[in-house]
DNA sequence: GAAAATAAGGACCGTTGAGTCCACAATAGT
DNA sequence: ACTATTGTGGACTCAACGGTCCTTATTTTC
């Protein structure tokens, strides 16, 4: 097998550079250039290796996703208590806040822009969203099993209400609301679950 | 004074139409001819009166703001007691949930779309929330007055909670969550500063 | 080394975007 | 009635967009 010239860029390394402008500058604001110059590639070997900017926008989208789980999956398992493991995830939320580039989450970033009109795309993220509250959830759980949470709201409650300050302390962040008066807030949050 | 012919259409309302174009499809993906649509007037009455696209969406923003404050600062002042008027910011925020266009807020989106761009944009928005918040806070020192709220947490800090949880909240809604699964959330979160 | 197969470069295309401009229409003041 | 002033309609411009396609380059298989 292998037939042919071989390529000259590295797929995986190309799609990370992709996603990363994507992630910086949205779908619609982010024009095909942009994609070749971070990505390195003729226009192309972009069509011919991923279809099109809405497809490359997909597999991004399912990159981030998948890095962002395992991540995540990884630190709960690192974390001695659930409750460790929840305030690293909040002050990892805050940390942007002292960064340049405000991000934010590439999944709740599609979400706002296109999930009114594009279904494959909001589907996507909409996965992946779930896909970290699935971790969240474990962490959950755990935070029961050990003791450590009081309240006697339901564990899909809780797990809501997780996701809601992540994605509201996100948005908090990308408004410019300053770290230290973000910290207060996450330990506000960690305080009413346990 | 009043020289020259008269306008055809009538200023605040067609703003109002734009508004609402840019509120349901944001600042990029609303065409100028979207807008002409909505607001029934010709190119060239758009450009002599608001100047531009960029302008017409900066007067947007002003409008919604200003619409926005002054709706919630009725509601605070109808209200009974600090908790109800919470109540209501809440159910309002989660009664989207069961619409069928889920615009969030036109303030948090366009910080969502362009905070990392446009400067004048953004600052708008940010003001806009910055007096949304101010209306939050009156609630907020009212309710430690009736002392309905127990919590030590300054006064700052429970705005500041209150603001994350509506965005996040406005983001489960156009995630797709169901109502039923919002109001122990939004039941939770008054909880946690009542 | 010829043929098959795949990659890369870049010219090209049609569409759509925002914005301009000019001719024409309608009003107020004199 | 005439003129100055303002509003409107629509043709027009120009740049940028995503996407296609053809030529050329580089590799493997036989």
């Amino acid at each position: 097998m292998n037939l042919g010239r071989p390529r000259e860029f590295n797929t995986e390394q190309a799609l990370e550079a992709a996603m990363q402008q994507f992630w910086r500058t949205g779908y619609e604001a982010t024009s095909l250039q942009d994609l070749l110059d971070v990505m390195n590639l003729s226009k192309s070997s972009l069509y011919h290796t991923y279809g099109s900017k809405h497809d490359l926008f997909l597999r991004s989208i399912d990159f981030y996703q998948k890095k962002s789980v395992s991540e995540l999956q990884q630190c709960l398992n690192d974390s001695h208590t659930s409750k460790a493991f929840m305030k690293t995830l909040l002050e990892d939320v805050i940390a942007e806040a002292t960064s340049k580039k405000k991000k934010g989450c590439l999944l709740v970033n599609t979400v706002n822009e296109l999930s009114h009109r594009d279904k494959a795309v909001s589907k996507a993220a909409l996965n992946g969203i779930d896909n970290v509250a699935g971790v969240i959830k474990q962490a959950i759980k755990r935070g029961k099993k050990e003791g450590a949470i009081k309240s006697t709201v339901s564990t899909d409650t809780l797990v809501n209400y997780i996701v809601s300050n992540v994605s509201g302390l996100r948005t908090m962040v990308k408004s410019g609301v300053a770290k230290a008066d973000l910290i207060p807030l996450t330990n506000m949050i960690i305080k009413t679950v346990y």
